[in-house]
DNA sequence: CTGAAAGCGCTTACAG
DNA sequence: CTGAAAGCGCTTACAG
């Protein structure tokens, strides 16, 4: 890689010229900066940013903690934060949390020797252990959390609508008729929290039963625990005439559950799951559920971070600013896995 | 975040001496160095990494071109990255490959500009522009694709050995009885080529026709065509009895499609998919696929290219080593959406 | 054992 | 218009 002293020398120029020339800066000649541009053009110089890093005190550069690369809805946070990232002339350093956290390593170690200007948080299925939200907290630098919210809420947060989308897809089942409606819970993560409480509020608000047995807690995400639970609720002779699932995944799971237990979908039972991910139109029946926007999250986040550190360089706030909460609103899309509730038999 | 010089005036040792302390070099006294390593640790010192990369010519960044970050199948092949990465102490950028080339920049400026060891890139479902390919070739580090081939086979590869996976996954319905199987495919990408490659394979060599129309090219990705195509094939009266489709995905609309068309699965026509995504055994019927493993493939891909840079830094191969491609093996998952091919009606 | 100085690759006042 | 010098934050020979 050539260096500006090796444009410098070629062109016979010292070193801050041929930087003022390259930079775009007033008080070159005409014709010597072109002949610069030229040269440096011809040998595909690019100005080391790390330089500029160290002397600014800006890295322009962004964590990006993720858990879950893997997971689609994940994956379009990032998409999103990529894109606001993109457009700010920001670049991001992935790293992926739950390998630093099994070689039990300080985690934002190399964050903060990078520099880092902030720091985005992917949802994680499992929720942040004491010792990371301590960590976390000696982090000296913005720090936005994105879906699942940590405790305490010391941090700035973007994520969805839970509640009120658990809320719709409840009242969406009663409008249809039905009375007895279960719940596929995943109650670690605050989504997962919020979703029940939502589903609660529909139910109380219509008055209507709620059974322990209908709102079973899976306690393991990637697995098919979801799957053996449903099947273990619809299989028995009383089952509730809807479900409302944690997710898409955990309602493909269920209507896997209803298909072997020979339940027809959704004359027997409803079910609804919240995501709308790329596949729940293409399920058997296509899937109604919530839908989020999670290129949009990411987006917010990552808007909502620049912000911080803008506010941080200009320093206004001296203090540490109030934490916002931002949720992005939700979506019921009704398709086929949903219909009326059955007519009790006579 | 305080410096070195910070340090070392608290101290009142020298600044070559915190950094020797801090650094674990000889030369430097037990109870000096016992203060300096308290006291950094006191103000949570990290020593700026981007000066150790400035001094030493190496910045430990690799960078990762994601086309689809949003693609579980992606998103498993950059944990498997990652993780290399984070073993051999590499931390990676991340920069969305589709959204440079929509905003018509350089791809590659902000990572030369950070003085990446290396690139690994990811798969995309279009294939690389002229333009681009030029801008790769006259980036001078170390690159390695995965996945999908590049046109002249320039740089190391990575990825599954997809024309075998579609050769079993044929043999195996062969094997089922059925004589007109139907693929499928997506020629735009050199996976898909190679899959009906294989595909053709078997066919020839158990000497069984191809019809023309059993085999569409579905042209856009992320759309219903595939569940538009297979629509139209399999409930024309004239269908085969079987369907070998480019990835789960596809499996899945084609799934979908013979839903809607009232024909059973796997009774009337069998259906199977490539990948193995977390999706596939929760269809219905759950899916017969060919399981990739994109972990490995991402993991073995950033192995690789770690190892180029080693080469280059100790000045070995000179010369452009010649380019390796590297095939991961995959395997048949039987489920329950292939069977035996039906008896025709007499 | 400790410190002063050079140097990594650049930018930016400050002289000429 | 052009160049010499300081400085960003560190490491590493080289003196003392």
């Amino acid at each position: 890689m050539v260096s500006l002293s090796d444009i410098s020398e070629i062109c016979d120029v010292s070193i801050g010229t041929a930087s003022k020339a390259l930079t775009g800066k007033p008080g070159v000649g005409q014709s010597t900066r072109e002949r610069i541009l030229n040269v440096a053009r011809q040998y595909n110089y690019r100005a080391n940013r790390m330089v500029h890093a160290m002397q600014s005190g800006q890295s322009m550069t962004i964590g990006i903690a993720c858990n879950n690369c893997q997971d689609p809805f994940t994956g379009e946070i990032v998409k999103g934060m990529l894109s606001a990232l993109y457009t700010a002339q920001y670049d991001a350093i992935t790293i992926s949390w739950d390998l630093c956290v099994e070689s039990q390593e300080s985690v934002l170690r190399t964050l903060a020797e990078r520099r880092i200007d902030g720091l985005l948080m992917c949802p994680s299925a499992k929720p942040p252990s004491a010792s990371y939200l301590a960590e976390l907290n000696s982090f000296h630098r913005p720090i936005v959390v994105v879906d699942q919210e940590f405790p305490g809420g010391a941090y700035d947060f973007v994520g969805s609508d839970d509640a009120e989308g658990a809320f719709q897809a409840t009242e969406h089942l009663i409008q249809l008729g039905h009375r007895r409606i279960g719940a596929l819970s995943f109650l670690q993560v605050s989504t997962g929290r919020a979703r029940l409480a939502g589903f609660q509020r529909a139910m109380i608000r219509h008055g209507l039963a709620m059974k322990e047995r209908d709102m079973p807690d899976i306690q393991t995400y990637e697995s098919d625990e979801a799957s053996v639970t449903a099947a273990r609720l619809l299989c028995s002779g009383d089952a509730p005439t809807a479900l409302v699932a944690f997710n898409d995944f955990f309602a493909m799971q269920a209507i896997a559950a209803a298909h072997h237990c020979g339940l027809r979908i959704p004359e027997d039972i409803s079910v609804i799951g919240f995501a709308d991910l790329g596949y729940a139109a293409y399920l058997h029946p296509s899937l109604t559920t919530v839908a989020q926007t999670p290129v949009v999250i990411g987006r917010r986040a990552a808007e909502l971070l620049l912000g911080r550190i803008e506010q941080k360089k200009s320093g206004e706030n001296a203090a540490a600013p109030t934490p916002v909460c931002e949720r992005i609103p939700v979506e019921l899309v009704v398709r086929k896995s949903t219909g009326p509730a059955p007519t009790p038999l006579p």
